[in-house]
DNA sequence: CGTCGTGATTGAAAGGATTCAATCAGCCGA
DNA sequence: TCGGCTGATTGAATCCTTTCAATCACGACG
């Protein structure tokens, strides 16, 4: 069947095994519709006979660019960043274009080093949610003719296209929710606070928060997962009784579920003493015993939307840069007495 | 300062704009300590002041091989695996080498997609929790000098080194600590069964189960997520009181707690009524809200372990092949009564 | 029977970084 | 002052695929 080979099978032997030049085997491979129906089947035999692999070096060589797509997203262990990958690459792979993902953990080095790596290998797009200081790097990458799309930011300045989500929106539907099922001292867990995301969720929190209501509290913390949640529920169940709330809106859904189980655990029955609303609405949201409301994003439409601009953008470099706003959407469960 | 570039930069033009040869530029790209300092000093700038970035493609085609390496996962949606590759990310970035990261979803046409991928790119390494029956792609892959190692599965034949975790003792300990709390009819909730996981858990379940117990109920699954938890659990409740289970072993986590989610929605008390038990411990285990007595799998451990055989195999192609088995370990918490 | 046209095939050139044998410059010691 | 040595530098060859102008073969048509 197969034969063994130590070196590596190349167009040129398989030009020679076939008897025909080395401009027919690549016709066989990219333009088969070129080649009479006779020498195409003996080629493509003699591929598979010599066990033949295009080397995607030199084919990138001579393009000049690379069909791959890089991504860098903010933390791959946070579902949500897997779902919204999840959006880019089912949408990649109809137009036959791998992805190559990496991941920041929030270190602006690191995301340096992807930016290298992405940059070395000519990748034909980028998509990345930003954590350092790049808009330099960003335009130089888009000099040499690499697009680029921000996703679940916006840059400011209208150089990149990006798809977001609207999060003051957001944080008003947490708060106008919460304001409905008549909650009237309302926390806000999350942070760093220099996060946009925090920001805007925050101010639109307090935006909506009743006027016979307390202002809004502001447990600020250094991340954005469970732990920071269960620490921050617990510093608020110090508080004397008056002044504790009885809603909790936490950042993202991590944090939420770090608050929903500390509060459990120390005995307040959620929701009846406090209320609690999540954010992004990742699947462990709904799994959760107590499922827990939560703001929406449109995790798969973000990938998906942020591809297509890509695309779009490598196709004709002049495009028009576009800032997608998408909506959030309040889903109503069980923490807030659903 | 930085000038506007239409076209890309190459060496010989950074050679040209240096007054040095292409030889120098590449010294001082690779091998800085035999070049004068003077021309290293002035060669440098000069790669600064034109942003030249090396074409990886080029370097890669003389070089004969990629620096990076290749994963692919069975399911990037289960922090499971994301966690495992942040061990392998962590280890990598050690080295300088980057990791391209793929998701399979359980489909053996995507995981063909990528392996030709990553065959046509020569990376150096590939790791992979195989779906199809890729042994002889596999074998292909290292005669042609990539090195492989097998991830969260064994092999069987003698031929990849692998790193697992033994199953069969993972089930026992479920099993153990369940007849330990004095639980007496016990069901298993996962599958397709043909995944050599489930059955090892389960068949380290039976062997553990209590002389005076009732044998074990096994509810196939089609998937491994917490919907069909959820729906084994429903179809659970509606067994005649005296058969239904009063401990049940999720052979992930996910469907635990999709389990565990069902129960408490339908009135029955974790651990009271029916205890739960699940594998994996990911993070969202200790964080759902009647946190989960789970077999622990040392993710990071099988990242890290996994990237130094593939290390190894790559600097020595002789290398011996390894079957690294991990124990794993029960993490006691509510959801058994803990 | 010669010419033209069509479709198939050819083969050399290009793309950019690396390597290494060859050359060069400068200095020391004789 | 010159041969010899060392360290620095050079530049042509190489890696493999793709492209495209040129060539070829063959049948149809005038």
């Amino acid at each position: 069947m197969s034969e063994s080979h130590r070196t590596t099978v190349s167009v040129k032997d398989v030009a020679a095994a076939a008897g025909v030049s080395v401009g027919t085997v690549s016709n066989v491979l990219n333009r088969p519709e070129k080649v009479s129906p006779a020498t195409l089947d003996h080629v493509q035999a003699t591929i598979a006979r010599l066990g033949f692999v295009r080397n995607d070096a030199a084919r990138q060589l001579r393009a000049g660019s690379n069909r791959s797509i890089g991504m860098i997203v903010l933390d791959i262990r946070n579902p949500f960043f897997t779902d919204v990958a999840r959006g880019v690459e089912d949408r990649l792979t109809a137009h036959r274009r791998p992805l190559i993902l990496g991941s920041s953990g929030q270190d602006a080095s690191r995301e340096s080093t992807y930016l290298d790596l992405f940059e070395q290998q000519r990748v034909s797009g980028l998509l990345i949610t930003p954590v350092g200081k790049v808009l330099p790097r960003l335009r130089r990458l888009r000099e040499r003719g690499t697009a680029v799309v921000v996703v679940d930011r916006r840059t400011g300045s209208r150089e990149f296209s990006s798809v977001s989500v609207d999060d003051v929106r957001g944080g008003r539907l947490a708060g106008q929710h919460l304001a409905a099922v008549g909650r009237r001292r309302i926390a806000f867990v999350g942070g760093p606070a220099d996060l946009t995301q925090v920001r805007h969720r925050l101010r639109g929190l307090q935006e909506s928060v009743p006027a016979d209501g307390s202002p809004v509290r502001h447990v600020e913390t250094a991340a954005m997962d469970a732990d920071a949640g269960r620490r921050a529920a617990e510093s608020l169940l110090t508080l004397p009784a008056p002044e504790r709330p009885d809603a909790i809106f936490g950042a993202n859904d991590l944090v939420a579920l770090g608050v929903l189980q500390a509060l459990t655990l120390a005995g307040v029955r959620v929701p009846d003493d406090v209320a609690i609303v999540g954010y992004d609405d990742i699947d462990f949201a709904a799994s959760a015993a107590i499922p827990l409301t939560s703001v929406r994003q449109p995790r798969d439409e973000m990938g998906a939307v942020a591809t297509d601009l890509l695309l779009a953008a490598i196709d004709d470099p002049a495009a028009r840069v576009r800032d997608i706003v998408l909506e959030p959407e309040l889903v109503v469960r069980r923490s807030t007495g659903g």
